[in-house]
DNA sequence: TCCATGTTTCTAGATTATTGGAAATATAAA
DNA sequence: TTTATATTTCCAATAATCTAGAAACATGGA
């Protein structure tokens, strides 16, 4: 993942109304929720709802899928796979972040299915 | 780490200019860099290098130091990795995040030194 | 003490993000 | 068709963040 698009990511996540809508996509698994099951949990008026699930399908954090009447959204893990091993990698670099674990991770190790 | 302090970390790094200050200091190490240093480097405007610095203060993401007439600035790894791991506990929940991995990280394994 | 250097704080304007009502769009069901 | 439901887009107001000049502060050296 390049810097561009883990700030995108970044930014994505950093609002407490889409931190929250991203945690609970996240054990809905790949078939996600509703739009409205979604906003009705954190009780958001439509528009502002809508208007957060673009900013997160936009950081490439969810994806969308149309079901009938309504829209699903799921959370995108590789996306954010990458963002933790951009992390890893460029923010934590060296033995300094994890004293107690055995060895970093590498891009390699992390990177074979992304 | 709790989703509030989460959120901040995300937000200090959010920020282009933000994550490269932090990304020249995660190399540096303990002793880090003088806030000159950082500014000359990426040729900022000392007020604006100081309200960024000030952000990544208050996100808890650097640490800051006064040696004679400079003010040195290091990466807290203690910040970033908590980060790290709140996201991978609930952002990344289950085998889905790392389909080519063995097992998921947990919390016990990751938080021993935290 | 006085001056130079490194950095912060103050401040105000500029930019960008967020909010939510109202209207528009898409689908399904009667 | 018509109506109901689910959701988005439009838009304007508000809020938050960012920028950088100028002034202030802290330290060290002459």
């Amino acid at each position: 993942m390049e810097t561009r698009a883990a700030l995108t990511a970044l930014a994505g996540l950093a609002h407490d109304t889409r931190l929250a809508l991203f945690r609970l996509l996240v054990p809905a698994g790949h078939d996600g929720l509703a739009a409205g099951n979604l906003g009705a949990q954190l009780k958001l008026p439509p528009a502002t709802l809508s208007f957060h699930l673009k900013e997160l399908r936009h950081a490439g954090l969810v994806s969308q899928r149309r079901q009938g009447r309504a829209i699903y959204y799921a959370a995108d893990y590789a996306v954010m796979d990458a963002l933790i091993a951009y992390l890893t990698e460029n923010c934590c670099q060296g033995a300094a972040c994890e004293p107690a674990q055995s060895a970093p991770r590498t891009r390699k190790t992390r990177d074979r299915h992304v």
